[in-house]
DNA sequence: TGTACATCAGTGAACGCGCGTTCACTGATGTAC
DNA sequence: TGTACATCAGTGAACGCGCGTTCACTGATGTAC
């Protein structure tokens, strides 16, 4: 993703930097990212990242933020766009599973402990808190709606979270597409349907 | 983990280096984990791995293997020791979240597909279908139990594993520890009290 | 509007390191007779 | 039971490599006067 630079200073390095690296995390993984590959791909020197970055873990951990932030963007949009308590909290594991689908190279770098755990910032606890809450508010709505006991709010939070992470986790990692494949469907279909069962469930406890 | 050793010949290297390499992973990640360190953590010369492996993916594809067949092993232990169809189904995913807290190493490996999927020979694609299989058997006695209708078999199979994998993932990444602080918890007692609400959900099928 | 100068954001060479893997070798063990 | 020999499973040095990071430098840009 090189565009031919015309002049010395590159002018958006940062970003530019930040783009390749998701592109060789969703294309090679992980492991094939170094500071000197990415600067490679960016077409500028080994040099050149460290005016932007101070290591190769402030690169990793940035991403990580960024992909917190846009998660909880993604589910905020999803939660302005559903209407009632059930229809909202299902759309909000939509929007997670649709968000890991899209975007691998994220999702991957955010739930990977020992890439950026450690360099991640308060910035970094403070977007992936913010997930957590978007997901809790909208349970709590569903108390307040009398779709889901009080007693069992925390649980269901969890169970939901568990669940979407879970069909994302095997969606990204190619595991749902291999057992698809077997079942004759395609992964996706088998995830709409997955995604209509949770609903059932829960209109079940309205 | 370097037992020391009396003998020029070491007697059993190939299951020491698979030990140490699993110790390795869970102490200080899958990243941490090179042949000439494992051979340093088993207390050999770098080239002794060589006698037992061809190369690094096959050491790592041999433990993905072995993972699988663990868990399998531990999936039947848990349907053989439980009674009916819903208590069995719930079973299975405690032993899957077990295996997973007990067995990190083993759980990250498994499903980490840049790094053993296509070193990974028939006997470890053989080894995860088994894992698969013994929760599509269960389900489908749940199907005759009338506990699930049959037309949910395929999709209840998905989202249970989707269920049980997003927990294992969470717990083992730390992120359930740092909710289950937040909300004043251990993750082992919302790991509980969410595997009671899948039983209680389950049962209310029947 | 020009000019001097500070600062920003690049270059390219170099460092030391651990890695995967290979080479030639050797001590220990097993086997045929 | 001994002995010659094949084979197995180690050693240790060496290779070339890409890495993270640092150094000294330089082209481009912004700012004070």
């Amino acid at each position: 993703m090189p565009e031919s630079r015309t002049s010395y200073h590159h002018g958006s390095l940062r970003e530019t930097l930040m783009e390749v690296c998701l592109d060789l995390i969703e294309t090679e993984g992980i492991g094939a990212v170094s500071l000197r590959r990415v600067a490679r791909d960016a077409g500028v020197s080994p040099r050149a990242p460290y005016n932007h970055f101070p290591d190769r873990a402030s690169l990793l951990a940035a991403l990580s933020e960024r992909g917190f932030v846009e998660l909880a963007r993604e589910l905020e949009a999803a939660r302005a766009g559903a209407a009632g308590p059930v229809p909202t909290l299902v759309a909000l594991v939509r929007a997670y599973l649709g968000f890991a689908r899209a975007r691998p190279a994220y999702f991957r770098l955010m739930f990977r402990p020992e890439l950026s755990e450690s360099a991640k910032g308060p910035a970094g606890h403070e977007a992936a808190d913010a997930v957590f809450r978007i997901v809790g508010e909208v349970v709590e709505s569903c108390v307040s709606g009398q779709v889901i006991a009080e007693s069992e709010a925390e649980v269901v939070t969890i169970a939901l979270w568990g669940f979407g992470h879970g069909l994302a986790a095997l969606w990204t990692d190619g595991q749902l597409a291999k057992q698809a494949a077997a079942l004759d469907r395609t992964a996706d279909a088998l995830v709409d349907q997955t995604l209509a069962l949770l609903e059932r469930l829960l209109g079940a406890g309205r």
